[in-house]
Order: structure tokens, then sequence, then C-alpha cells
DNA sequence: GTCAATTACGTTCTCCGTAAGGATG
DNA sequence: CATCCTTACGGAGAACGTAATTGAC
């Protein structure tokens, strides 16, 4: 037994017209086929639906009982039809977003201000953890994109750079390299460093090009960047944090100084989960910031 | 844009399945045309409903967000065509009936036991309405069926004969003729006759016989049975009623003998609204009556 | 190599429109 | 007799199945 939204819908026209012309004129189609609509459905339901002659058309009692579980019907696919059409025109839908506290407190916030401009109905949803946690995210599917330093499994997750973000020195800003415009890595010789925790993406990349570098050794090891600013503004040491975390180690006491060195950069990627589409909102926020990164590479 | 039941089955099937084979099963299609279903229904909605290779399936987000939708309209498509399957099963149903107190009180009772036997879930209103307003509500369509002596206007409802329905004298318990087992109309000469009011179907269908009779008019005329029998008790006088009457008027110091006379009756009409069809409950009401009407009629 | 989804293609069936038929007032 | 619902019939398009193709593991 087969109830096809079109059979709703002559009965419907059929019901509140009570004309066959006017209630064919109304659902595009000649009295002849809505006359056979109307039979069909009535020989699919097993009971007649309206009483009619050539004059008079009006509801039989069942077409009564019928009527109501017709609305019920129509006002749900109804319903769920708007919905379709509100997500595809994006006047409503959801972009779950994970990220790293050093770029969802710096970077992501302006970029998420332009995406709610263009869509003001599509609610925004920003997790930031720390990076491991961010593609976890991603891979229960509780995230729709993240923004990470770390790639992650490449079996799992799609990951494409975004952008590589410079990285800077931090120092006490009395020391001799705070008001220099720039330094390179080989000036850190035996300068005390205070690395951040191993676990996380900072220290990661930063062993990747430290090494030559020669510092000693402080033996601090902190995993807040707060820390670390607490850290060099009482003299204890020097360190290296990309561009976006500088925000939330400076203060008084810490400069920062831009580091000349082609490897001292660390890539953010955005990341999204492998073999499943975005919903249409992630979609166009995914591809806003893929645009931005193009166009900037093009400058 | 058209959302027939079927993409929805189809829909649901492989949501819960999420496997073309067996939801194609499930559906008793191939699965190749399950496969092609859900293409279809993806390209009305314009957007992908679910993630799939060769291995595995599962829902994109709009699918999560349709898959809402679809349950929904499932669920009212369902409840509706159970609504239809109850009322066709007669699990449910209404019979609005509409009779005049005689009827009511004496006759139909014994008939609206035995459908309701027959089928429990099904509900019965009874309106005890006098003769004219029976028709009333008939032709207002908030009864469906109605017992009546008038058979009412042929352009608005439909009247079929069900019985005769034999009349009785009422007279004091000391009169002569109280003791008899039948009188014949010839034997009311000069008795002092109590009249029932002229509007009602009584007194008009006792016009039709009683002017050979040659009664005495007494000048009373009451519009209760039940006064009848008290002023009959009193020795007023005597009257006729027709026999479903009888238990109206019958008291101490009342007696009630059959009126041997071809014309000393009064037909009973089973009536439903002309051009309408009575509900699947309705019509199986008005079947039990009318079969009853023909089985005793061959007997 | 195997299993599963998809595509290709021919068939069947549904559904619609035109036109003739029939009932009602 | 005029209106309007219905039936008859033919055609267009949808939906399905079989079989070949593609893709993933």
């Amino acid at each position: 037994m087969k109830l096809s939204g079109r059979l709703i819908d002559a009965f419907l026209a059929l019901e509140e017209t009570r004309h066959f012309g006017l209630a064919a004129q109304r659902c595009h189609v000649s009295p002849s086929a809505l006359s056979q609509s109307i039979s069909r459905l009535e020989a699919q339901l097993g009971m007649r639906l309206f009483d009619r002659d050539t004059r008079n058309v009006f509801l039989t009692p069942e077409g009564e009982m019928f009527l109501l579980g017709a609305n019920r019907i129509a006002a749900e696919i109804r319903s769920t039809l708007e919905e379709v059409s509100d997500r595809l025109q994006k006047k409503a839908g959801r972009v779950g977003m994970a990220a790293p506290p050093s770029m969802a407190s710096n970077w992501l916030p302006e970029r998420m201000a332009l995406f709610k401009s263009r869509f003001p109905s599509i609610e925004l949803k920003l997790y930031d953890v720390v990076s491991d946690q961010c593609l976890d995210l991603i891979r229960q599917g509780q995230a729709d994109i993240a923004i990470n330093a770390q790639p992650g499994n490449a079996f799992e997750v799609d990951s494409k750079i975004l952008f590589n973000e410079p990285m800077f020195l931090i120092c006490h800003s009395s020391h001799a390299l705070a008001c220099r415009s720039w330094v390179s890595l080989r000036e850190l010789k035996k300068q005390p460093y205070i690395h951040t925790i191993r676990s996380g993406s900072v220290w990661q990349h930063v062993q990747t090009f430290l090494g030559p570098a020669g510092v000693v050794d402080t033996g601090l090891e902190v995993s807040q960047l707060s820390t670390l600013g607490g850290l060099v503004a009482q003299g204890f040491g020097l360190s290296i944090v990309p561009q976006f975390a500088l925000a939330l180690c400076m203060r008084n006491g810490v400069a920062a100084v831009p580091i000349k060195d082609k490897k001292a950069v660390r890539p953010i990627y955005l990341i999204k989960r492998k073999n499943h589409s975005l919903s249409a909102a992630a979609q166009s926020f995914y591809d806003q910031l893929m645009l931005e990164a193009i166009d900037s590479k093009n400058l």
C-alpha cells in the first residue's frame, strides 16, 4: 500500500475546492487526471472518500477521518521540505569547529565573524581544545572541521595546509635580543631555553629546527603558554612560540621577535573527516577558509 | 518537488540497515532499484544524504537532519493507514442514531446490543428526540441513521420501511374491552377518545384509520405518552398507541389490547441522508437492521 | 580476487492528457 | 442542454530488473 505525496495533495485540493476542475487546476493537472488520482487513492485505502455527482462533491465520514491524517502528513512533508530548503539556502545549519587555544583565540574568530556576516543563521560551535583532542573530535564526528598544526592520520582525516605560521622568539624585555627586528636561530646559541611539554604541538615543531641552535636546557617544561610567559617575564630564560600563541604569553617584561629562518614555521592544517561529506554549512566555511589560503598564496 | 512514500521507505530502510542489499530486500526491490531511488531522492532534495562506497554506508549531516523529518512523515503515514485499517475492519468508528422515544426505549436498544456484540469497538450514539428532530439530525448530518415513523422528504433523505408497527388500544383495566384478546376499530364507536398532539407522529397515523371508528372526542390532547397513561388510568377515556409506545404509558389501571385491522399499523422507516455515503460503521448497522427486516418479512 | 554499489539498457508499469461517454439539474 | 465527473485509449516518463562496470579491501 503506497501513499504518495501527489495523492495527498490531490485529496486536499479536492477537499478544499470541492470541485474537480478547480482542484485539478490547483494541482496543475487535467480534471481527468485528478479524478483518476482520487479513484486510485480510494482504491488503495479501500474506502470511498468523496460522495460526488456531476454537481456536488463532499467528504464521506471516512473522508473526514482521512482528512485529519492527510493534513498531518502534508504538514510533516511541508516542514521537512522547508528544513531541507533552509539548509540548502544556508539559512540554517551548524558548523562544529575544533582548534587549539592559540588559533581559537586569535586567528579563527576573525574568520568566524566573516562567515557569520555572510550566513547569519548558521550556528557556529567552537571547541577550543588541545591539538590531539582536535583530531579526536573530528574522528568522532563531533566537530566538522578542525584547525590544527598536526595533520593527523591520513587514513582517518583529510588535511590540507592552510598557511605556514611563523615562529617567534620570546625573551625578557631586558634581553639583548629583545629590541631586534628579527633574529636568526644561530643567535640563540647557549641561551637558556624553556621548553613546552613534549606532547604539545609546539614542542614537536620546534624540535625540527631547534637542534642546530644549540640552546641550553633550563630543565623547565611548561604545558600552558601563560606559564611560559610568566617564566620568561621573571628571567628564567627564553623560548620559541608560534605567532598566534604570542598573545597567550605576552605581558609586561616579555618581548617577542620574529625568527628569520625558513624552517622556523609550522604548517597549519584545515582538517575534516575522511570519506565523510561535510554539511552544507560546514562545507561553506571550509570553502571560505581554503579560498583565503589560496588567495594569500597568490599574493 | 515530489516526495513519495516509496522514497521515504527506501531512505529509512537504508538508514537502518546501512547496506544497500539488505535495504533492497526489505523494500522488496533489487539493490539497483534502491540505489536509483536513493539517488533520485538526493537529486530531488538537492543534497547528498548518504556517504557511501562499496564497503560503508552512513548518513551525512544533511541525512541526519532529513532522518528526523522522514521519521515524522513515516509515522504519520503509518498512523493514518492504521486508522483507515481500523475503520475497514470496524475496529473503530461511530454510529449516530436518531429515534423517537418509543423506538429509542424499546426496540432499538436490543439491536444496538447485538451490534455492539459484533463490533465492540464501535461507538454508538443515540439521540432520542421527537420525530421531526430525527429528520433534522439526519439532514444536518449529525446523525447517520434514523428510525422514524415518518419517511421525511424524499429529496433530502432516503427512507426504507423496516416493518409495520401494530397499534394497540389502551383503556382503563375495568373497561369492557380490557380483557379482550383483540378488538376491532368498529368496537370503539362512541368511546371517549384522548388524542395525542396533532404535531406528533402518533396522531398523524391514527388519523388515517380512526375516522370510521366514530369515537367521541374528550377534548383532551396530550403531548407526552406518560400523561396519556395517567389520564387513561383515571378513566378519562381510551386511546390508541403504537406497540413500542405502550411501555411509556402502561401502569396499574391501564390495559392494552391489540387492534385487529389492516390499517391499524404505522410503518417504521430506516432513514439515512440522501446522496451521502454512510461510514463503514454506520453502513454495518444499517445493513444489520435491513437484514432483520427482510428476514422477518420472509417468515 | 571478492564483494558491494553503481551504471547501462531494455522492459514494464504508472500516470497524464485528449476525447468520448454519461449523469444531473 | 449545459455542466462536470468519468471512462477509454494512446503516449510519455518513471521505476524496475538483468547484466556489465567500477571501486574498495
